[in-house]
DNA sequence: CACCACCCCTGGACGC
DNA sequence: TGCGTCCAGGGGTGGT
């Protein structure tokens, strides 16, 4: 399940293999999976791509000359870098492959197409029509523009750090870990955290995000780099997936709830409820 | 507008 | 072994 970590980690991983490779041809298996109308042709076929751009749990593949395609992983989504030569570890579900021009594959492949790619002109445009309802990168989120999104609902902090509009990147599992290392309870009203519990929610955002990008991102399932290697972040999961287990802090055990329509784990002794 | 339920889809886990 | 059932969830949509 790729979150912000895992795309960031995909896009260090095949930002050197990518930049500066040209697009020799484009097979698209199922080209419902690209949205806006777009099509092989307007996959970057024949670009020399630039490099990448990530917002949130989305990636740009920008060109030199300027278009631009947008990948999101969804739930199940993989994209990986297949060296000349070798062979696709896997053929199954896989949608879109570029080949690049003496440098092997990129390959896209998602069993469940909650992904897909959205094809633009330039990043520009990219930016502008499919990312401006997006809420700043959770990476580096400040306490102060958190505290700003917050204030303006009265959901529960679970359900507004999910909202994509107000924070980019926090995803179902990320949202559970940070919330623990906040020490602040999934089902609190957002507008009740003051500005110090805004300020420490802001910290552990950006802590546990960019330790999770160090760990190569969380594995659940299908979860591969862009070498195809899985993540090991979810070795250090606290509550994620740990329901009923004792708290590795107080040693209680974890409750598990639903909010916002996604399973949630929490210690009920450690985490305070506003 | 704010918020919520529902739906899309497939693979894996689990029970019988 | 094999079959049926349930669950996982990002984000779009439509209803309240």
């Amino acid at each position: 399940m790729p979150e912000l970590s895992e795309i960031a980690h995909l896009n260090h991983c095949l930002e050197p293999v990518l930049s500066g490779a040209v697009v020799r041809d484009v097979t698209l298996s199922r080209p419902d999976i690209v949205g806006r109308g777009g099509s092989r042709s307007s996959l970057l076929m024949g670009e020399r791509i630039k490099g990448l751009v990530r917002h949130g749990k989305q990636l740009a593949i920008v060109s030199c000359s300027g278009p631009a395609v947008c990948v999101h992983l969804g739930m199940s989504g993989q994209l990986w870098h297949c060296p000349a030569g070798e062979r696709l570890r896997r053929h199954d579900h896989v949608h879109c492959v570029w080949h690049l021009d003496g440098m092997g594959r990129l390959v896209f492949r998602d069993p469940r197409r909650f992904g897909g790619l959205w094809c633009f002109s330039s990043i520009d445009e990219l930016t502008a029509i499919r990312w401006s309802h997006l809420g700043p990168d959770a990476l580096s989120v400040d306490a102060r523009t958190l505290r700003r999104s917050l204030a303006g609902t009265r959901r529960s902090i679970k359900a507004a750090l999910l909202d994509q509009r107000l924070v980019a990147g926090i995803g179902n599992i990320y949202a559970d870990e940070i919330l623990f290392a906040a020490r602040i309870h999934p089902q609190s009203v957002a507008t009740r955290l003051g500005a110090e519990r805004c300020r420490r929610l802001a910290r552990c955002t950006r802590r546990i995000l960019a330790l999770a990008i160090t760990r190569g991102g969380s594995t659940i399932r299908d979860y591969v780099d862009g070498h195809g290697q899985p993540g090991s972040f979810s070795l250090q999961h606290q509550v994620y997936g740990r329901a009923s287990l004792p708290c590795t802090s107080c040693g209680n055990p974890l409750h598990r709830v639903t909010v916002a329509q996604r399973t949630t784990v929490f210690c009920p002794v450690c985490q305070d409820l506003f």
